[in-house]
DNA sequence: AACGTTATGGGACTTATGTCCCATAACGAC
DNA sequence: GTCGTTATGGGACATAAGTCCCATAACGTT
């Protein structure tokens, strides 16, 4: 049980198995297989269905593990401005670019975050409220750090992957209405707020 | 084949399964579990597992079956007045009431609405757009009854139990934090628009 | 009561998730 | 090379969804 052992042997086995297993979900996801079985993304990464389930004990996990992350502290431009509503503005139809192509991976994040297995994971960690607040940043001497963030908190809220599926597979409009929709609507609430402040 | 025969002949006892099914799954659901197996339902409604396929083809099938419809055309109460911006509060504070009496009803609704089996049955219809059209009617003179369609669908995708599953979930809002926000949104949404207009 | 239709029940089968156990291959340390 | 550790593979098992087939019970009609 040396500490060398561990760190630097068998170590290095066990996350390329690992991202074996991630890279071959993956792999199964961009080719269309929205959730891959755990023994198909096993037999993808050449690993059996066991040790599949020894790294990810679920296929939920799996799935989980194959999302993709975007590394982004910022959606803006290099030179946003100081306006407030032209740097949301920019902001949202980054965001909502990001949504729309990456939909399908979105839609199954949603579904797995509803899937109450106790099994609670670092999922969907709420990535976009701190890009809004980036966006909204100029307008802290005027509403505070509190209120930009729960303006950030409340934008988030209407206007991402879950409006966006409701618009489209319950309203039945098209994406590109959709996404319109999502970008008036987190202007309606900036001017809103601006003008009459928060709850 | 006589027609008689069919249609009040064993038709009732086929329509008395169908709703000992359907009432045993909704007694199974108020009793805590969240996803009855077939197989419960079927023995709680003291029928055998191939008579449940036999009514709805799918769990899922069932689960819709057995999901409570709400049966009201307006959300408002008796004398709701001529002002929008009323009208409207009182529809959303009615909605939002709505959604968290029966939160776990509709995120069951919302995660079966995303498993995309092409299984796509009456579900999820949106009722909401109705009542919230109810709610703006007032505004017909000025906005024309498109726009007011449009609007109550912009409204209602950002505050229903989509949005609501995202603050209490991801942004860790209270539930009371959550009705509360989303009833801001909805008059943001119809103060932007009445200032300037829909997109 | 006898008949034909229809709903039902029971069992076999397939696929997928998830768990457990045991044998063995691969590896580092000596 | 030998040893002990560790990762892996394979098989057995349980549960649940879903499908299919066949026998039988229940019912309306005559």
């Amino acid at each position: 049980m040396s500490t060398v052992y561990e760190e630097f042997g068998r170590t290095r086995q066990k996350a390329r198995t690992r991202s074996q297993l991630i890279a071959a979900t993956r792999a199964l996801i961009a080719a269309g297989t929205a959730s891959p079985t755990v023994e198909q993304a096993a037999e993808a990464a050449s690993v059996s269905r066991t040790t599949a389930y020894r790294y990810f004990p679920s296929q939920k996990a799996l799935l989980i593990a194959a999302h993709p992350e975007i590394q982004t502290s910022s959606l803006l431009p290099d030179e946003p401005g100081d306006d407030p509503v032209t740097r949301l503005a920019l902001a949202i139809e980054k965001f909502v670019d990001l949504v729309l192509e990456s939909e399908g991976q979105q839609r199954t994040m949603l579904r797995l975050s509803l899937e109450s297995d106790a099994t609670d994971l670092p999922l969907r960690q709420g990535r976009a409220i701190g890009w809004f607040v980036d966006a909204l940043a100029p307008l802290e001497p005027r509403l505070g750090k509190a209120d930009i963030y729960r303006l950030a908190v409340a934008i988030r809220s209407a206007v991402g992957i879950e409006s966006l599926v409701w618009l489209t597979d319950i309203a039945g409009l098209s994406r590109e209405e959709a996404a319109r929709q999502l970008r008036w609507t987190a202007q309606a609430m900036l001017a809103h707020a601006l003008a009459e402040g928060l709850p």
